[in-house]
DNA sequence: AAAGTAAGACCGACCGGTCTGTCTGTCAAA
DNA sequence: TTTGACAGACAGACCGGTCGGTCTTACTTT
């Protein structure tokens, strides 16, 4: 594993942990085992790592919770997988993300004060959402949907749940109000079927 | 007003907007307008005023959020009521927390860093989930309840939702939304009665 | 020899916190 | 009514330490 890779492993873990703000650059260095020069060598400053690590977060993110989705024919499963993916194989995942969801860390601490570095997290939240409303599109048109339901509106209600289990998992790490929140949801999805 | 009210009314609002490792104490006496010597005149130290924010915001919450549910009777449109008035006068109030719920900014930012402090912010959700419990227990006594409903599951669920609710805002404080979020919410605790 | 990589001394700015000095209001003695 | 001792409130210089970032130096690889 080359210096730089290191470097964007050992900040993901620290990021998420202890936030951009409060991760220093020598933090970082000791983590990675290395000094000034060598991280100097591969970013130009600070903010050039955070958007390095982003990315990485980004496919990891992809990675976990996307895992099997493709063999999933039924757009309503497919939801139900991505959220159970969400919770075991993401959130759950104490290794690659020590201290919880990257994305709502950075978003929480970074909207109001730095539009630059938020505005890229906020990408990968407009994804999520588009993702949620394909399948729930796709529901409709598959006939799966009772007629009543506004997709908007439960797009946004799943994807509200998405990031309130990952704000409640990081206040309680032991799980099982993780487990229920999830099972709610999952619960949820099942019902909207006609 | 006071000096020492001052600095906790200013703090409230850089605390909510940058969070609480990302506001220096010169950034509070700058917008307290007073110096060093007023502010550790006070306060024995930044943590110290940490306590005095958040009893201070938690007194706020409750007055914004649980204004009229003493007129209300029925537990169910309590909860309902208690939603409408998270979005309105509390999420909404940009004059009090102009950067959005002060209690997810310290929990996101807290947790696996400050055990002692999160704690603090901590106690403050498990009463709003007693209280929604409390809420569903009274709904369910009453009969209002269908019996195959899993009062633990709703709960947890609700909450994971007014926290999701609150991130999603943090992020696109436009509004529609948090509206549409939160109308989700409502419909589902409607649909909840038998 | 040239290029790439990393070490670490070093820089100015800023951090939370301390400390001294000044200013003002209170109250008792004269 | 005047005077002087005193206490609390506040300003701001100052402290050691840490921040993100630069730069010189040296070693390794080609």
């Amino acid at each position: 594993m080359s210096l730089k890779d290191r470097i964007v492993d050992q900040s993901l873990k620290l990021f998420s942990l202890n936030g951009y703000w409060h991760t220093s650059v020598t933090d970082i260095l000791e983590a990675a085992g290395t000094s000034k020069g060598g991280f100097y060598n591969h970013f130009a400053s600070k903010e050039d790592l955070f958007f390095a690590v982003l990315e990485d977060a980004q496919r990891i993110w992809r990675e976990k919770t996307l895992i099997g989705l493709n063999e999933i024919d039924d757009p309503l499963e497919k939801i139900e997988q991505l959220l159970l993916n969400y919770r075991d194989r993401y959130l759950k995942d104490g290794d690659t993300f020590p201290g919880g969801c990257l994305f709502v860390t950075f978003s929480v601490e970074l909207d109001d004060q730095n539009p630059k570095l938020c505005a890229e997290v906020n990408k990968g939240f407009v994804g999520l959402k588009r993702m949620l409303k394909g399948f729930l599109d796709q529901a409709k048109a598959d006939g799966l949907l009772n007629d009543a339901v506004n997709i908007k509106e439960i797009t946004e209600m799943l994807f509200a749940g998405m990031l309130g289990a990952s704000v409640l998992y990081g206040v309680d790490k032991s799980g099982p109000s993780l487990n229920l929140v999830i099972n709610s949801f999952i619960n949820y999805v099942k019902a909207l079927r006609a």
